[in-house]
DNA sequence: AGGCTAAGGACAGCCACTGACAATTGACAA
DNA sequence: TTGTCAATTGTCAGTGGCTGTCCTTAGCCT
């Protein structure tokens, strides 16, 4: 078991999150002020910022979460799976487990929330989108040397990631725009499936005859 | 030709747009101002204001003058040209005539820098990717109109533009982290082409024996 | 128990951005 | 030409995100 100290701070950053993704997705983000966060947990604004870099960087601490676990099990897909197939079931698989992943901060409907509002607030969807590159590039590295390539050498690994995690906004961006049954996890599933069986017909020079 | 009050609010919005490109061309972008542009073009910071709607927009006005007549060369495309073929043709022209299209505001040399900065200044690369989303919906509605299909109805559209903008954007990445030699007008439009011809070889299973 | 260090609070200040109001200046008709 | 109207700009005050500094508090460890 961790000293006190280190108890403290998580509880104080688990805090000051839940804190902040409760107004963001009741009030919005931009109506939400950092005094606001910091007074609903009772810390001053300035111990707001020594967890969060910044407002945004709490908007996307739920994110982050999953981010790392699907960075994470890309890694650990067996080794015979070609690269999008491995990306492929690395994100079904995450989507399943979310649960697990959110549950200690924050019940997984306000994650689902929060994905709205990131969405539709212009300055989080941005912050989100440079995330996700940072996060492309990343998966590229772990695509090449699952292949034994090098990343620089060959634009492949690169290449593919992008693809796929092009694919994957346009998954997200009609997820988010759906009504509220399908707009659940079951929902963000099937639409990813259905999608990432579409890229190859969408490339294909000929849509009339498909 | 325009009245005197039209002249003069063209040359206060171009003014403002030089010093910002040159102020951050130079000094970098966090470091500089606003009140430091607004000073070089002898204005009230306010001014600056009503011309931009943020510091962002100054630095993303040059791209944004190249987006516009990226879209509209897409729209101008042969009718028979696939998607992706007009797609592509569309953006090495687009590379091609650049300088016609920024000249009138700054030298292309700028613009070229300008790129740098963008993608080194994470507030504002950030900024840069909502953009593009932005314009990859707008495609999406030109290319579906194109083949004559319901954008909201047939996945393909908004998927093979996704596909395609998220290999630009490695280009692009790539293009700006090389040297002085190949960053480039000849540069990007060399990376353009042989990255889209590696797009059908990187979404084959297998990549070893490609 | 007491010294050390990490964490938090208080305060001051910078900068991006906005609303409101007053002053200026071009447009246009009498 | 001149007077009136409307668009443009400047000034000022204020908000909110964010940072540096300094001091206090509180857990840690011998």
């Amino acid at each position: 078991m961790q000293t006190l100290r280190e108890r403290k701070k998580r509880r104080t950053r688990d805090a000051l999150l839940r804190a902040a993704v409760e107004l963001f997705t009741s009030r919005g983000y931009e109506a939400t002020t950092v005094d606001a966060i910091a007074e609903a947990v009772d810390v001053s604004q300035r111990t707001f910022f020594r967890y969060f870099a910044g407002k945004e960087e709490a908007a996307l601490g739920l994110v982050e979460l999953t981010v790392e676990r699907f960075v994470q099990a890309v890694r650990e897909r067996p080794a015979h799976e070609p690269p999008l197939e491995a990306l492929r079931q690395a994100v079904l698989d995450g989507w399943s487990s979310i649960n697990e992943v959110v549950e200690s901060v924050v019940p997984v409907e306000l994650y689902l929330r929060m994905y709205r509002v990131i969405e539709s607030t212009p300055v989080l969807l941005a912050a989100y989108l440079r995330r996700s590159t940072e996060v492309e590039e990343t998966l590229a590295a772990v695509i090449a040397e699952r292949e034994g390539l090098d990343v620089d050498a060959d634009p492949r690994p690169r290449l593919a990631v992008a693809v796929f995690s092009g694919v994957m906004r346009v998954t997200e961006r009609q997820w988010v725009a759906q009504e509220e049954g399908e707009f659940s996890l079951a929902g963000i599933r099937a639409l990813t499936s259905r999608y990432l069986d579409q890229v190859g017909p969408a490339l294909l020079g000929d849509w009339r005859e498909a």
